[in-house]
RNA sequence: GCGGGCGUGUUGAAAUUGGUAGACAAGCAAGACUUAGGAUCUUGUGCCCCGUGCGUGUGGGUUCGAGUCCCACCGCCCGCACCA
C-alpha cells in the first residue's frame, strides 16, 4: 500500500465530522484548556499559506492538550462585519452579506482541507444577528453604566443618580469628560432632557464632542489605531482632525487596570511593551496659573512631568483646538489668530505629523508664572495636542526640545535651570543634574527637585499631583452601513436604549449603501428607521465591537438568555493560549481587554483578563521569483550571468520555478509575449532571482495551501509550516525544503507497509529503541510546551533515522501518539490499521520513562574526535589525584578517559569540574 | 528621537539557557538500483596556509570555559512618534 495522503486526508476529515470527535462539553471531571486563534475577516481573496501558520500551531497545541487529558475547547468563526464587503457592495450594488458568505464558505472549505480540530458546532460569524445582540446588548450594559474612581469599577447609572439626589456632583469620584458641577437641588430641579444630558458625561459608552480623525473618503470617523501614519488602515485615504459629536467608549477611565493587568498575563514582552506605550501613563502635576486677557482673567490648568522646571517658563501654549483659544485672543490678535487657526485646519492629520515646520501664533493674552509672578506670554501651537493633558502647557525651552525649537523661532528667552547645562544649541531634556535659577529648588538633584517643586505647589494650593494616561476614549461610531446598528432611539431628542428584550435591533434592507446625498450615513436611507415612533441611530459600531467579546460566545454560543451563561462561564473562564498577528496589539487587544474588564466589573463573567497567554506567529511573506530580460529584446539572461548586460527585472510565477530554476517551456505558454523569448542559459539551466516580498497576487508569489495540499497533503503543509522556524518569527514561504518533510513522512510510512507487506510485529523493543522513543517523547513534551515546534519536528526526523527498519508495535503505537498532533491524517489511518477502533485523538500521551534517557552523571562525555575535555559533576573538595580515581573508577567517564592521562584538572564553584586530557 | 528585538555555513535553522558550535533539513557533489525520475538508498559537505590551526557582525572585558553574560561600535527588523 502506498502513502496515498489525498484519499487518508479525505477519508479522515470526513471522519472527524461525521462522529464529531472534537465536540468540547463542560465536563468537570477534566481539566479544561481553551486555546483560540484570532479569527479571521473573511476576505475575496482567500486563505493564503500564511493565515494557517498560527491555526496549525494552535491546533498542534489543541491535539496535545487532549492526549494530555485536558477537556479542550478550541473553536473558530467569522469576523464577518467590516468595510471590504461594504466598499465592494458600493461598487457593484451587492448586499455585503452575500459577499460576506460566499467568502465564508471559501475559507470554511480551505480551513477543512488542513484538518483542524475545531469544534465546528461553535462557529458564528459576528454578523449574525444571534451573535450581535449581545454586542448590542453589552454596548447598552455601558450605555447604562458609570465608573466610580473610588472603587476602581464601572457601577449602574442608577446608583449616580441616586447619588447626585444626595449629594449633587461632588458626591462622586467619577470618570467624565467636562461634567458640569451642580448641587443636589439643582440637579432634583433639573428637566429629563437635562438630567439626561447630564449623565451623558459620566455613562462608559457615551455620546459627546471630541477631535475625531475624520476619513472624507470613506465618509466616517476613525479611532485612533485605525490611522496609521495620518492614513485610514483600510483604504489609505487622508484623515483630518475634526471637532465632532459621537459615541465613545470611557476605555480612558480603565487606563490604570489595562496597565496593572499586563503583569498578571503571560504575553511578549514587546507586545506589552507596545500596549504600555499606547497606554502612556504619566506622572506629573496639574498646576494652575493666572491668564489674563485685557481685564478678563482665568484660572488655566496645564499639565507637566517636570514641575521642577517652572522657573524656566518663558512663555505658554495652546493647543490650537482648545478652548482656551476664543478666551484668551486679544481683540489686536482675533485677524491674526483666526488666519492661523484656518490653516492648520486645512492640513491632514499626515501633514501636521510630517511637516516638522514650527508654526505658532500669539494669542495677545498673558499668564502669571505662580512661582515667580513673572508675566509670560500665551501663544498659540499645533505642536500642543488638544486631546492630551488638559490642551495646554507651560513652555520651558531651556529643558524641552520642542519649547526650545519654538523659542528660537518666535525670538523667546531661554533660562537655564541646571547647572553646566549648555542650551546654547540645543535643549538639556535629560532629567539630572543640580538645580540653579530657580529659588527655593536651588542645589537640588532633579530627581529631588521634582517631588519637591509638587510638594511645594500642593501646599500652597496651585496645583496637585496627577496621573496623566495617554490613551484615549475609543470612538464608537462609524457612518457606515456594514455594522451592529446602535439599539439607540431619540425620544425627544434624548438617547434612549431599546429594551433588552427587543434584541437584536437587526440591520435594515437599504437599496444603497451610499452615504446620502446631504452626509448622512447609509442607515439615513432605510425606510422607517424608527422605534416606538421615534428615529434610530444611523451610525452603526465599528469593526471591534463584535470581536471584543466573541471568545465569550465560543463558551455557550447558542445560549438566546445569555452572552454566557454562569456555569459556562465558571467552567471555562478565559483564554489559556490565544494565537494572532501582533497587527492587533493596539487595537482589539485593548478593546478586548477593557470590554471584559467591564462585564467583569458587573459581574457577568468571572476572569477580569481575557487571555492568559498570548503567542504572536510571526507573517509568512512570499517568495518571488524574476526572469532578467535584456533591454530591448526578448531575450533572458540565467541571473548569474545577468552582470554582464543591462537588464529589466521581471517578476515570473512561481508556479513556473521549480528550485529556482525556470521551466522554459511553461514560461513561453505562460502569456503570449514570451512565446518568441530566447534564453541565456548557464550550465543548461536558467535561473531566476528571487527576493522576499509580501505575499500579492501582483507579484506572482501567492502559495495557496490547497494547492500544497493538492501536491504534498495536509500532514507536510502542517509539519512544514511549523519546520520552517519558530512560529513568532516572520519568514518567507519558500518551498525548497518541502520535499525532505514529505520525505519524512513516506518514511513513516514504510515503517508500517514494504509495498503491499504489513510490517508491524509483537517484537520486543531493544534498549536503543526504546532511548530513541523515550528521548523523543522527552523532547516533544518540553518543546510543545515552549511552542518550539520547529525543533520538534527535526526530534522527529532524527527518531524516525535512528528506528530505521523498526516495525514493532510497541514502538510505532507511542510514536503515531507523539506525531498525532502534527501530522494528525497519517496518524489516524495507521492507528486504525493498528487495529484501534477509536480515533487516535482520545489516546494517551505516551508516559516518558527517564531510564531509557539518562546519561547517569556524566554531563558533557567526549567524543574524542580531536577534543581533550570533558566535564563530570564530582564534589570539588576532590584533589586532581582523588578526580583522576573517581573518573577512572566510574563506569561512564572511563571509558572517555580510556589511555590517556588527566593533564589538568580545573574545579570550578558549583561542583562542576572540568578534566582536560592527553594522550 | 524613544522603546523592543536580532546578527551563527551556500540556504531555513539547532545549541539541553555559560559547557562537543552548525543538530535536523535544504542545496551541492560522488555513487548504487533503475528504460526513466522532481522516486528510493549510501557517502561526503564551516573555512584555510591542513596546523592539530581559525571560526557565531566588529573591537574590548568577565570566566577554567562565551554564540550565550558585560561595555563600545557597525548593520538589520519591528513598534511608537510633537503625549509636555
Amino acid at each position: 500500500m502506498d502513502y496515498n495522503f489525498i484519499e487518508i486526508e479525505r477519508k479522515w476529515q470526513e471522519y472527524w465530522a461525521s462522529h464529531k470527535t472534537f465536540r468540547a462539553e463542560p465536563d468537570s471531571s477534566k481539566p479544561k484548556y481553551y486555546v483560540l486563534d484570532m479569527f479571521p475577516y473573511p476576505s475575496g481573496a482567500g486563505l493564503h499559506v500564511g493565515h494557517p501558520l498560527g491555526y496549525i500551531a494552535s491546533d498542534i497545541f489543541s491535539r496535545y492538550k487532549r492526549l494530555k487529558g485536558f477537556n479542550v475547547l478550541h473553536p473558530m468563526g467569522y469576523d464577518a462585519f467590516g468595510l471590504p464587503a461594504e466598499q465592494y457592495a458600493i461598487q457593484t450594488g451587492q448586499h455585503p452579506e452575500k459577499t460576506t458568505h460566499q467568502n465564508v464558505a471559501r475559507y470554511r472549505q480551505q480551513l477543512d482541507r488542513i484538518g483542524f480540530s475545531y469544534d465546528w458546532d461553535r462557529e458564528f460569524r459576528t454578523c449574525d444577528p444571534d451573535y450581535y445582540k449581545w454586542t448590542q446588548w453589552a454596548f447598552l450594559k455601558m450605555f447604562g453604566s458609570w465608573y466610580d474612581n473610588v472603587l476602581q469599577k464601572a457601577r449602574p447609572i442608577e446608583e449616580l443618580v441616586a447619588a447626585f439626589e444626595k449629594g449633587g456632583s461632588a458626591a462622586v469620584d467619577a470618570a467624565n469628560n467636562d461634567a458640569p458641577v451642580f448641587t443636589a437641588e439643582q440637579w432634583k430641579a433639573f428637566s429629563e432632557k437635562e438630567k439626561s444630558d447630564v449623565l451623558m458625561h459620566y455613562r462608559i459608552a457615551y455620546q459627546g464632542e471630541s477631535t475625531v480623525n475624520w476619513c472624507p473618503a470613506l465618509g466616517t470617523v476613525l479611532a485612533n489605531d485605525e490611522v496609521k501614519d495620518g492614513y485610514s488602515e483600510r483604504g489609505g485615504h487622508p484623515v483630518f482632525q475634526k471637532k465632532m459629536v459621537q459615541w465613545q467608549l470611557r476605555v480612558s477611565a480603565y487606563a490604570g487596570r489595562l496597565l496593572e493587568g499586563l503583569d498578571r498575563i503571560d504575553w511578549t514582552d514587546s507586545l506589552k511593551e507596545m500596549q504600555k506605550n499606547w497606554i502612556g501613563k504619566s506622572q506629573g502635576a496639574e498646576m494652575v496659573f493666572k491668564v489674563r486677557n485685557g481685564e478678563e482673567e482665568y484660572d488655566m490648568t496645564i499639565f507637566t512631568t517636570r514641575a521642577d522646571t517652572v522657573f524656566g517658563v518663558t512663555f505658554m501654549v495652546l493647543a490650537p483646538e482648545s478652548e482656551w483659544v476664543p478666551k484668551l485672543t486679544s481683540p489686536d490678535r482675533k485677524e491674526a489668530v483666526a488666519a492661523y487657526l484656518d490653516q492648520v485646519k486645512k492640513k491632514t492629520e499626515r501633514e501636521r505629523i510630517a511637516g516638522k515646520a514650527v508654526t505658532g501664533v500669539f494669542s495677545g493674552s498673558y499668564a502669571i508664572n505662580p512661582l515667580t509672578g513673572d508675566s509670560v506670554p500665551v501663544w498659540i501651537s499645533e505642536y500642543v495636542l488638544a486631546g492630551y493633558g488638559t490642551g495646554a502647557i507651560m513652555a520651558v525651552p531651556a529643558h524641552d526640545s520642542r519649547d526650545y525649537a519654538f523659542a528660537r523661532k518666535f525670538d523667546l528667552p531661554i533660562i537655564p535651570l541646571i547647572e553646566g547645562a549648555d542650551v546654547s544649541e540645543e535643549s538639556f531634556d535629560a532629567k539630572e543634574g543640580i538645580m540653579m535659577n530657580s529659588g527655593f529648588l536651588n542645589g537640588l538633584d532633579v530627581k529631588e527637585a521634582i517631588p519637591a517643586a509638587i510638594d511645594y505647589v500642593e501646599a500652597h494650593g496651585i496645583g496637585r499631583r496627577k496621573i496623566n494616561y495617554r490613551i484615549r476614549d475609543a470612538i464608537f461610531s462609524r457612518q457606515r452601513y456594514w455594522g451592529e446598528p446602535f439599539p439607540i432611539y431619540y425620544k425627544d431628542g434624548i438617547a434612549t436604549p431599546v429594551p433588552e428584550d427587543k434584541l437584536p435591533l437587526t440591520l435594515p434592507e437599504i437599496d444603497e449603501y451610499k452615504p446620502t446625498e446631504t452626509g448622512e450615513p447609509p442607515l439615513a436611507r432605510a425606510k422607517n428607521w424608527t422605534f416606538d415612533g421615534f428615529p434610530l441611530e444611523k451610525s452603526t459600531m465599528p469593526g471591534f465591537a463584535g470581536s471584543s467579546a466573541y471568545y465569550l460566545r465560543y463558551m455557550d454560543p447558542h445560549n438566546d438568555n445569555a452572552l454566557v451563561s454562569p456555569e459556562a462561564d465558571e467552567y471555562w473562564r478565559s483564554v489559556d493560549l490565544y494565537i494572532g498577528g501582533t497587527e492587533h496589539a493596539t487595537g482589539h487587544l485593548i478593546y478586548s481587554r477593557f470590554w471584559n474588564k467591564f462585564l467583569y466589573d458587573l459581574g457577568y463573567v468571572c476572569e477580569d483578563e481575557p487571555f492568559r497567554k498570548l503567542i504572536n506567529q510571526g507573517m509568512i511573506q512570499g517568495r518571488s521569483n524574476f526572469v532578467y530580460r535584456i533591454v530591448n529584446t526578448n531575450t533572458f539572461v540565467s541571473a548569474g550571468l545577468k552582470d554582464g548586460y543591462e537588464t529589466t527585472e521581471i517578476h515570473v510565477d512561481i508556479n513556473l520555478v521549480r528550485n529556482d530554476r525556470l521551466d522554459i517551456e511553461a514560461f513561453k505558454a505562460w502569456r503570449p509575449e514570451f512565446a518568441t523569448a530566447e534564453f541565456i542559459l548557464e550550465n543548461g539551466e536558467y535561473v531566476c532571482g528571487w527576493a522576499v516580498e509580501k505575499m500579492s497576487k501582483s507579484m506572482y508569489n501567492v502559495v495557496n495551501p490547497d494547492q500544497v495540499c493538492d501536491d504534498y497533503g495536509a500532514d507536510t503543509l502542517r509539519l512544514y509550516e511549523m519546520f520552517l522556524g519558530p512560529v513568532e518569527q516572520s519568514k518567507p514561504w519558500d518551498t525548497k525544503g518541502i520535499d525532505g518533510v514529505n520525505r519524512f513522512l513516506k518514511k513513516v510510512w514504510r515503517m508500517f507497509w514494504d509495498r503491499d507487506t504489513f510490517l508491524v510485529n509483537d517484537e520486543a523493543p531493544t534498549p536503543a529503541e526504546l532511548k530513541s522513543l523515550h528521548k523523543l517523547i522527552a523532547k516533544e513534551q518540553d518543546d510543545i510546551e515552549h511552542f518550539s515546534y520547529n525543533t520538534t519536528v527535526s526530534a522527529f526526523m532524527i527518531a524516525i533515522n535512528e528506528l530505521q527498519g523498526c516495525s514493532k508495535r510497541a514502538i510505532l503505537e507511542p510514536l503515531l501518539i507523539l506525531l498525532s498532533p502534527f501530522a494528525p491524517h497519517i496518524a489516524e489511518e495507521l492507528w486504525h490499521q493498528l487495529g484501534h477502533a477509536d480515533s487516535i485523538t482520545y489516546a494517551a500521551f505516551p508516559a516518558y520513562n527517564p531510564a531509557y534517557t539518562a546519561e547517569d552523571n556524566v554531563k558533557y562525555p567526549v567524543s574524542f574526535n580531536g577534543k581533550t575535555r570533558f566535564m563530570v559533576d564530582l564534589p570539588k573538595s576532590m584533589g586532581p589525584a582523588e578526580v583522576e580515581a573517581a573518573v577512572r573508577a566510574h563506569e561512564m567517564t572511563a571509558k572517555y578517559v580510556g589511555d590517556m592521562t588527566i593533564s589538568k584538572v580545573i574545579v570550578v564553584p558549583g561542583r562542576i569540574v572540568n578534566v582536560v586530557l592527553k594522550k
